[in-house]
DNA sequence: TCTGGGGTCCTCCGCCTG
DNA sequence: TCTGCAGGCGGAGGACCC
């Protein structure tokens, strides 16, 4: 397998900047907004240099830049553009598999053979994009998707890294184990705690370490990945498993009228977006956030899938009370979402008609 | 009064059933 | 009739990703 990993270039920022020219020389982030509770998005390559990166509060990045233009992501936009972008992407290498608007795998053994020619491969994307776009890419190919991924963040923004077959596992040695797709800040945190830095001393675990520090098949996936093995194919488009809104407010609420009404409103949007795809939903599940941070959820199954607002809303609404009697308080942030998809809507009963849960298939009807 | 929103996948636990 | 066990499944939570 031959496959490259594409990644747009600071793309949520990079596409204000094509929007708005003046936006270019200035330290720029994409965000939520800098005096309330929001976080960053994205930043332009001259808001990095004052240190503020992705998922960093806004306040925070703000107090690090404090002439930063701050504008609210318009994902509406930003879907216009990536179309384009993988439409371009697609001209040069058909197969694709899509990981994000601004990211997402190339099967590049389909068009080279070799990895001679997987580099003017690359570089011709990389040319159509930005002939489309005037958006730049950096692109890692490898292997595996694995090596792709973390070869193709080497060199950023542009850049081309080309990790030839058998040298997975010496490219991948030397990184810091955090830049390994799957490890996270508590795996860095429980790895860091044995003195496991770099993906180099990974990949060196024996089994009776890593079965202590990192007990289960993803310790073994998290290792092999660090070897650079990686037996993931590129996945065709699947469709969603679940739908959530949720909102944080700007203070903590703990009026429970308005937690109601709140997860009401966000019942109507989930059953505008059930009924206008034709699905209906089995599994409701409520979430709260406490003013500490913690995450409570409660979901509860019907036999029967529904789009009907007003029931998504009375389920999450009694799955919210029962959060609420497990543990009272104001909450910072409340949702609720839908899964297990029947592809066929509910039902109309007739007014009477004996609507208690059966265990019936609502398609045999 | 640092820390969004929308997702997926995995694991664990308890309950039910054969 | 009782008990133990295994498997399926729903519920809950953790971790991770973009």
């Amino acid at each position: 397998m031959i496959v490259a990993h594409l990644d747009l270039d600071a793309f949520f920022a990079a596409v204000e900047e094509l929007e708005d020219p003046a936006l270019r020389a200035k330290p720029l982030v994409v965000g939520g907004d800098p005096h309330g509770r929001g976080v960053v998005s994205t930043a332009n390559y001259e808001a990095r240099k004052f240190g503020i990166r992705s998922a960093m509060s806004c306040a925070e990045a703000l107090r690090r830049c404090p002439h930063a233009v701050f504008v609210r992501p318009r994902h509406t936009v930003y879907r216009e553009y990536s179309a384009v972008v993988w439409d371009t992407v697609a001209s040069v290498v058909p197969t694709i598999e899509r990981a994000g608007l601004d990211e997402g795998y190339l099967d590049v053994g389909e068009v080279a053979p070799d990895f001679a020619r997987a580099r003017a491969v690359a570089e011709a994307v990389q040319t159509a994009v930005r002939g489309a776009t005037s958006l730049s890419c950096s692109l890692g190919v490898g292997t595996s998707k694995v090596v792709a991924k973390v070869a193709s963040d080497r060199r950023k923004p542009g850049g081309l890294t080309i990790v030839p077959p058998g040298r997975e596992a010496e490219f991948l040695a030397p990184f810091d184990i955090r830049l390994l797709p799957g490890i996270g800040p508590r795996t860095e945190e429980r790895l860091r705690g044995l003195g496991i830095a770099t993906l180099g001393a990974l990949a060196a675990l024996g089994d009776g370490d890593l079965a202590t520090l990192l007990p289960g098949k993803n310790g073994r996936m998290l290792r092999d990945r660090a070897r650079g093995i990686d037996p993931r194919p590129l996945e065709p488009p699947s469709e969603r498993i679940s739908i959530s809104h949720e909102e944080t407010f700007e203070r903590d609420v703990g009026d429970l009228e308005r937690l109601h009404e709140e997860l009401r409103r966000m019942a109507d949007r989930l059953a505008e977006h059930l009924i206008s795809s034709g699905r209906a939903a089995r599994t409701v599940t409520t979430k709260v956030r406490y003013p500490d941070f913690s995450i409570r959820s409660r979901s509860t199954s019907l036999p029967v899938g529904t789009d009907d607002a007003q029931r998504i809303g009375d389920l999450a609404c009694a799955l919210l009370d029962r959060a609420l009697a497990d543990r009272a308080g104001p909450l910072r942030l409340v949702g609720v979402g839908v899964s297990g998809f029947d592809p066929y809507r509910q039902l109309a009963l007739p007014v009477g008609a004996d609507t208690r849960p059966r265990a019936v298939d609502a398609r045999a009807s």
